[in-house]
DNA sequence: ACTGAAATGGCGCGACC
DNA sequence: GGTCGCGCCATTTCAGT
């Protein structure tokens, strides 16, 4: 694990709200020269501290209207439909969000989806397949509040 | 909203991927010329397809080794302190995520901390000190599945 | 209207203090 | 950590369809 001043704290925080901003115009803005920003920059990718640079697409202008998290429960006696269970919601694009968690669930999930009927579709025809699915209980996502939040702020 | 075809949901599955990549190689990977895929891009930022590009940030990389899902539950009887709750969740940087749900609970957040103590503390000193907060229940986060997936598989 | 070729000013990226 | 410089690339313009 890598440590981080504060100069990096700002750089973070600057990439998480636009990582296309020229490398030039951020050494600017944390008052560095441009290689010396840019080496930084290099170390936090290769440190792991950033994982990735991503365009946020915005789920609806996909046509995908229909958001649900998705508390979901596992049988107790099959350790070898964990794996199974593990590997097909990884592999299930409609599943964007995964963690195992403690209390009443096991796993939370949140799932994306064009519609209603087509999110009954990824219960019956995915997730309800799943053998070590015991039970699954929908909150259909109403309005999203805050989302894409940087962690560095 | 606009009208995407196949070569549209070739480029925004790649910028979604690694935004940082070359408008040339880009163009090269869905065979345009850069000054067309340029345009397109642009039309998509502008028609908000594509809301930001930011770096994704590890967080246990940035000591925030805490993370929970919290359940919370509003008092039915002030709608003058819902908007209170959403501008504090807004505002409170250890909210990641908030989402207005159906189901057993009306709202659900995603939180992080730097360890158990800070998180017990946001709980004490933010989430129950909110007027409209009738209940939290928390999930604790043990592994993380999956998360940042495109949304353009 | 939409395309791509070309031109240029700026920038990424590396070599070197 | 900064300076320098080469080569590549983003961005605009312009002409062709």
């Amino acid at each position: 694990m890598m440590q981080l001043d504060e100069r990096d704290r700002r750089i973070l925080k600057l990439l998480q709200e636009d990582c296309r901003m020229s490398n030039a115009d951020l050494a600017d803005a944390v008052s560095m020269s441009a290689s010396a920003l840019w080496r930084r920059v290099r170390a936090l990718e290769e440190a792991g501290v950033i994982s990735r640079y991503g365009a946020r697409v915005v789920p609806k202008a996909m046509g995908l209207k229909f958001e649900a998290l998705v508390q979901v429960n596992l049988t107790r006696h099959a350790p070898e439909h964990l794996t199974e269970f593990i590997r097909a919601v990884e592999t299930n694009p409609h599943v964007v969000e995964c963690y195992a968690t403690t209390g009443q669930a096991d796993y939370h999930l949140r799932v994306l989806a064009p519609d209603l009927e087509a999110y009954n579709q990824f219960l019956e025809g995915f997730l309800f397949q799943l053998a070590g699915v015991a039970s699954a209980q929908t909150h259909v996502i109403l309005k999203t509040v805050k989302r894409d939040t940087p962690v560095v702020p």
